[in-house]
This record gives C-alpha cells, structure tokens and sequence, in this order.
DNA sequence: GTCCAGGGCCGTT
DNA sequence: AACGGCCATGGA
C-alpha cells in the first residue's frame, strides 16, 4: 500500500496520539520572566547530534545559573558557558555556536525576540543559516517550535523512513521538506498548517525512536502494512 | 566494551 | 555536488 505524508500523520497521530513539543519548562520562565522562545534556540544547538537527555542536563545548568537569557549568555565567559553545556557533548563548538547566536540577537534586536521574529519567514531563515553552527535543521526547529512559523523540519528520522517506506520525496534536505509541505498543504489551511508540521515531526521523532530504529521492531510497527523495508 | 543520539563544518575528491 | 572525518558526553 502506498503512503503519503497525510496517511503518515494521520496513522501516527491515530497509533501515537498527540505529543506535547517542544520540551519547554515553562514555569520556570513564568518565574524568571525569561522568554521560552530563547530556550528552544538554545535546545535546537545542544540537541545537534545528540540525545535530549543530555541536552537536559545542560539546559539545567543553565537554568540553575540562572544564565539562560540572550543578554547574560551574550556577554558571558566562553569557558564557563563550555562548562555549563559540557553534559549535551561537543561543547566546544556548541558553546561558541551558542554564544554567537546570543550576540547577534543582542547586537541586531536588543535582545528582543519579538522585533527578531517580527519578520518575514524568509528573512529569519536566510539570517539563521547564515550563522556559523547553524544549518537547515536548527533553522526549521527555531522556525517552527520558537517563532511558530509553518515549516517542516527534516531531520534524519524523516530521511531515513522515507528510505524505508518508502515516500519518494527526494534525497537533499531541500527536497524532502518542500514534499511534505506541498502535499499537507493540499489538505489543510496555513492556520492549520504549523501545528501539523509541529505534530508530524515530533511524531515522527517518537514513533523512530520507539519502532523504526537503526535495527528497526518492524513486528510491532503500527504502520508495517505500508513498508516495504 | 560497543553503539548510538532530534547536525553542521570543513577539507578532499 | 558529494563524501568522510571530526566534534564528545552519557545511557542502553
């Protein structure tokens, strides 16, 4: 049976049911009056490559050191900022990554988020990808999950069922990402649009990681009559 | 001990 | 354009 983006979301969803995402303590920034949307910049660095628990631990220390702000991380200590992240690994990169992102908010929009996403879709993503430890995906996750933005993110959960299923939707980044919004655009209006891009990924990043692993459990997969692998 | 995780950069073909 | 090496910690 063939398999297209719509039956995909909608099997997941059914077989799944809703995911709450991105993982976000709120309470904590309701505290701290501290803007939630910097932390999911933050996470969507720390999680390059990387399992969330460990991306946990390093956003608590953050949090612990009460550092998580664009300002503060904007003008803090490279090497203290490496120790704080240490646990997420790579940190070395990711610190400077990080920290980079922060003065470019701070330097650009004062820090501000809202005047940073109070701009064209476009616009944020070219100036994203235009910041060094930034690529397609770290974009697309800011994108949607921080500035609630209707773009699709692809990671290497997405490619790697569509090789299994398969849904010929293309082999680059680019390709797959403009597939899958082409088709869920043919159902739902762009109001819709977000939250389903939003579910659909955070799906697919459960349903991989319960089922579909690198040594896929195809004997309980809930959508095993469609695949071919 | 081995494998792997919600990528991206940089150098080489 | 495509590919390989590299970055690093912690849980399974």
């Amino acid at each position: 049976m063939k398999i297209t983006p719509n039956i995909l979301y909608e099997i997941l969803l059914d077989e799944l049911g809703i995911q709450k995402w991105w993982p976000v303590d709120s309470s904590y920034h309701k505290n701290h009056s501290s803007d939630p949307r910097f932390e999911v910049m933050v996470g969507a660095i720390l999680t390059q490559n990387t399992a969330w628990s460990n991306v946990e631990k390093a956003l608590t220390n953050l949090k612990i050191k009460k550092i998580l702000e664009i300002e503060k991380i904007s003008n803090i200590d490279l090497e203290h900022l490496r120790e704080m992240i240490k646990p997420s690994g790579f940190f070395n990169q990711k610190a400077q990554r990080i920290k980079n992102l922060a003065s470019h908010l701070h330097n650009n929009y004062h820090s501000d988020l809202n005047c940073f996403f109070d701009q064209e879709l476009f616009i944020i993503r070219n100036e994203l990808l235009s910041l060094n430890g930034i690529g397609p995906e770290t974009a697309d996750s800011i994108l949607l999950y921080a500035g609630n933005f209707p773009i699709f993110v692809v990671d290497a959960y997405t490619k790697r069922i569509c090789k299994r299923l398969p849904i010929k939707a293309g082999d680059s980044y680019d390709e797959i990402q403009l597939f899958f919004q082409r088709e869920l655009n043919k159902k739902y209006n762009t109001e819709k649009l977000t939250q389903i891009y939003n579910e659909l990924h955070a799906l697919i990043v459960i349903f991989v990681k319960n089922y579909c692993k690198k040594r896929p459990e195809c004997c309980k997969c809930p959508i095993r009559k469609y695949c071919n692998f």
